[in-house]
Order: C-alpha cells, then sequence, then structure tokens
RNA sequence: GUGGGUGUAGCUCAGUUGGUUAGAGCGCCGGUUUGUGGUACCGGAGGUCGCGGGUUCAAGACCCGUCAUCCACCCCA
C-alpha cells in the first residue's frame, strides 16, 4: 500500500517558483507597513483553548483546529462519560491573527510602547471545507494598533492598506465601511429585538450577493416581522456619490443617514466615528477607496466601532476585513484597551494576480551558471563562484559532467539568464566565455567585465 | 454541516449504443559525429482506467458503496 504524497486536505506546498512569487507579494507588504511605522510581531501557532474559545462566535469554535491532550491527560479525558471537546483538547491552532495580538498585549502592556503598531504576516488555520480561495491552512497580513481610541488609527490602518491595494494593481478595490454602533441603531430603529440582531445583520451583508429580495425572504426566514423589514430596509438604502475625479462624497451620503436615526443614543457616537474617518480620509491614501456600506456586517464578534471590508469587481467575497475592537483586550482579564486593525486576505489577493496573470515578472533566482567542462576545470569554476558571489552575485555551479546540452537546459529551466563557460582555451587566457541565454552573444572576456554584464543586464 | 460536478500516462484531456493488444497533445528520457541551450527531425519509456463490490459471455463505459478532488451554499480571508 502506498501512502499518498497530496498534502492534507485544504494545505499546499508551495514550491520554489511558487515561493518567489508569493515572498515579491510578502516584500511589498511589509515594505507598505514599515513605511507607516508598524513593526513585526510573531506568535506561536498553538495557544491555549481558552485563549481562543469564545472569540469568534459558534461557527469560530466549530472551525478551530482543536490540539488533542497528550498520554496520561488524553487517557482520563477519554474515560469520561461524554468527553467534551474541551476535555480532550487543551491547545488549538490560531484562528486569526487579532486574539493572539490581544493575549500579547496584556500580557506585556507594560514593555510596550504607549501606541502598539504592529503587523505580523503568518498563517492561520481554520477546519472549514476548501473552496475557491479558501484553504484550512492560509496566510493572514495585519497591521493594528493598540492603545488609542482616536479615528486616526482607522485612518492610518486603511491609509496603509490601500496603498498595499494600489502597490499590487488592485486600484480599482473598494474599503466598504461601516459601524457597529450604527447597525444596532438600525436594529434599535427598526423594533427588532436585540437577540435577533446577529440574524438580521447576516442576512443584511448578503444584499450585494442576494439583492433585496432574497434579503427581505431571508429576513422572514430569521424570524423578522414584516413591519420591522419595512422600516429597516429604506433606512440602509445610501448611495455614495464619486465624482470625476473618483471621489466617493461619504460624508453626504453619513448625513443621509443622520437625518434618519440621529436621534438615537447609539448612532450618534457611529456617525461622530464615521464623520471624522471620512474627514480624515480624505487625506489618505485611502481617499478614493473608502465606500460609506450601511450593509456592511461582519461576523467576528469582536468588534465594537468602525468596522470595514475590501471589495474587488473580479472576487466575490472579501479580500480583507477589519475594524475597531475595544472590548477584546479587557477580555483577557486586565483592564479594557482600545485598538483596531485590519486582515489582509493575502491569499484571495495571490489567487486573482494568478488569473491576472501579473505573477510572472518576478526576478529570476539565480544571476550565472557555471557550467562544468572538465574535471580539471573544476578548482577554477569553484574559486571563480565564491568570487563571484563575494561581488554579490547568486551563483549556481552545475555539478556533473554532463553534455553541453543538459548544462545549458538545466540554465534554461531555471531562468537563469548567464552561463559561464570555462574550457581549456579560456583557462590557458585566464578569460572567462559568458553567454546570454535570451540574445545567445557569448563574449570571452576578463572577470571584472563579468561582473560588469551581469549587474548591467540585472537592471 | 448541505448540495452538485469530476476521477483514464507526470500534466491537460479523448475514448461512439458495453466488444480484441486503452489514445492524443504537452512534458520526460535518448539520438541527429563528443566547444554550446531555448526551434526542427527521429526514436523511447510511462496507465492494475481512484479503490471495493455488483450486473454481463464481455465493464474504462452500467449499478451500489467508498475515498479523493473541484465548485456552490453556510460561514469566512
Amino acid at each position: 500500500m502506498s501512502i499518498s504524497t497530496k498534502p492534507a486536505s485544504g494545505f499546499r506546498d508551495f514550491l520554489p517558483n511558487e515561493m518567489r512569487q508569493r515572498q515579491h507579494v510578502f516584500h511589498i507588504i511589509r515594505e507598505v507597513y514599515k513605511a507607516h511605522g508598524f513593526e513585526e510581531l510573531d506568535t506561536p501557532c498553538f495557544e491555549r483553548l481558552d485563549t481562543l474559545l469564545g472569540k469568534y462566535g459558534d461557527e469560530g469554535d466549530q472551525l478551530m483546529f482543536k490540539v488533542l491532550q497528550r498520554g496520561r491527560k488524553l487517557e482520563k479525558a477519554l474515560n469520561l462519560d461524554e468527553p467534551k471537546d474541551t476535555d480532550l483538547a487543551d491547545m488549538g491552532l490560531r484562528y486569526d491573527l487579532t486574539v493572539p495580538l490581544a493575549r500579547i498585549y496584556a500580557q506585556y502592556k507594560n514593555e510596550l510602547p504607549r501606541y502598539f503598531k504592529r503587523y505580523q504576516i503568518s498563517p492561520v488555520w481554520r477546519a472549514d471545507r476548501p473552496q475557491k480561495g479558501r484553504y484550512r491552512e492560509f496566510y493572514q497580513c495585519d497591521v493594528d494598533i493598540v492603545g488609542s481610541s482616536s479615528m486616526t488609527c482607522e485612518a492610518e490602518v486603511t491609509s496603509a492598506l490601500a496603498m498595499v491595494l494600489k502597490k499590487l494593481d488592485f486600484s480599482g478595490a473598494t474599503i466598504q465601511v461601516n459601524h457597529r454602533m450604527l447597525l444596532r441603531a438600525f436594529i434599535e430603529a427598526a423594533d427588532i429585538d436585540v437577540s435577533l440582531e446577529t440574524d438580521t445583520l447576516v442576512a443584511i451583508d448578503k444584499l450585494d450577493k442576494i439583492g433585496i429580495d432574497g434579503v427581505t425572504k431571508e429576513l422572514l426566514e430569521r424570524g423578522i416581522t414584516q413591519e420591522s423589514i419595512d422600516k429597516l430596509l429604506p433606512m440602509l438604502d445610501i448611495t455614495v456619490d464619486v465624482d470625476d475625479q473618483g471621489m466617493p462624497d461619504n460624508l453626504a451620503a453619513l448625513n443621509a443617514l443622520g437625518e434618519k436615526i440621529g436621534h438615537l443614543e447609539s448612532g450618534q457616537q457611529a456617525l461622530k466615528d464615521l464623520g471624522e474617518l471620512f474627514t480624515l480620509g480624505q487625506h489618505t491614501a485611502a481617499a478614493t477607496m473608502l465606500r460609506l456600506d450601511p450593509y456592511l456586517a461582519r461576523g467576528l464578534s469582536y468588534y465594537t466601532g468602525p468596522i470595514f471590508e475590501i471589495r474587488s469587481s473580479d472576487f466575490s467575497g472579501s479580500l480583507g476585513g477589519g475594524g475597531r475592537y475595544d472590548g477584546l483586550i479587557g477580555m483577557f482579564g486586565k483592564e479594557s484597551v482600545p485598538a483596531c486593525g485590519f486582515s489582509l486576505g493575502i491569499e484571495r489577493i495571490l489567487v486573482l494576480l494568478e488569473e491576472r496573470q501579473q505573477l510572472q515578472q518576478v526576478k529570476p533566482p539565480v544571476d550565472v551558471l557555471i557550467t562544468l567542462w572538465s574535471q580539471e576545470a573544476l578548482p577554477t569554476c569553484l574559486k571563480l563562484a565564491q568570487k563571484l558571489r563575494e561581488d554579490g552575485l547568486k551563483v549556481d555551479l552545475y555539478p556533473d559532467l554532463d553534455k553541453y546540452k543538459k548544462q545549458f537546459k538545466y540554465a534554461d529551466e531555471r531562468d537563469i539568464p548567464f552561463v559561464i563557460l570555462l574550457g581549456k582555451d579560456e583557462i590557458a587566457q585566464d578569460l572567462i566565455g559568458i553567454k546570454n541565454l535570451k540574445t545567445g552573444e557569448q563574449e570571452t572576456v576578463a572577470y571584472d567585465k563579468v561582473v560588469e554584464i551581469i549587474k548591467c543586464k540585472d537592471k
């Protein structure tokens, strides 16, 4: 019986070609985050189960990969009458990067700066069923600012995000914006019971997918009365005008909303926050991308203030999401600390870049291949390789005395632009043969010239 | 968790209403006189048709089960 060599379902292997492309994209993201003053953090892939549970709603708890107890403790748990997940498992794989951040902050608060601006690019795990752009292990690229309630944080985070999107050729993407308290106000104004809040939000969030009739139907199915629906839906029906320069008039849309729910206390805070955010946002990279979207709701239960989601016309789901979560850090037992952040759905962005074939132009992995023409030339080849490497070049050395055909073909396969030839003639003259595989040009030159040729091509 | 599609060579797939030794393209390996690759020509290797059972004189084709995979829903990045 042979063992399957495929990775486990929903998991992927990244071969060097793919790694090059992924690293290229990660690099762009890192540079933008760093430019905004964020520093990198890493946390363990395992967290204690009680750190994770209860932060993402019931669905989240279901989709969490849990780690089985080991040894005695496992035996003991198995002997229980009806062992539960929490008896059998004591740890879980992290489900996102925000909860670990909250834990870190609660733990190290006194050692961290007054405002903790961190980014993290790491895998997370969800026991979901795989689909297009959905995996069980996937990378998230998070930026968060902990320690301030100012809407400047929202403005900074969305600015960083907008800059990444532009650099990755997603200029057409939008950052949809809503506010948790605004949603709460809608629910109140429509006389919907608070217990049905989540059901209501899940239904209205689907507007762009199933349309107004679909939403109505789903709201009814979820137990919302027709009377409430008739109050609710007209309130949400707000469009954001965009001018010739692509600048959206979010403030006008916000004012229109204010007329409808401005009298409610819950709505007032939301209106104030969003008013500030949209005003500040006009001066950042996100100016053209921000869009007020009263229908936007986000599943993760820890959000308390503004919420965001990236939409792009060529993908039906979201390319990332975030928001303010002022209550999460307080859940770790100490004082409550305001925070806001964003998670970029890098896997989906990569899927789209791949579809658009925008991932081809990544630089070759190696600058030059030194071919091997005779056993006697080997010491000279090794010496040359060493020298070139010290001069900052990426150099590969062909290890076997194969036919030239094979050696050239190998260079071709790896997209190596130059090969060096050290045959009898070259060694006798103390010169180096260098061939450009794209143009077919070949020269026999001195060492310095070789470096010059390769570095020149590099540009 | 729910529903649907697909499993034939390394990859993408063809394979007529069941009927002899299962095909193509690409890729791979070798060769076209041993100091030159990506083009061309010639040759070659490679498949218990996902797995198990059933129907039949006969199954890659039909039926049942199972596994894998993809897509959609749920939910989400």
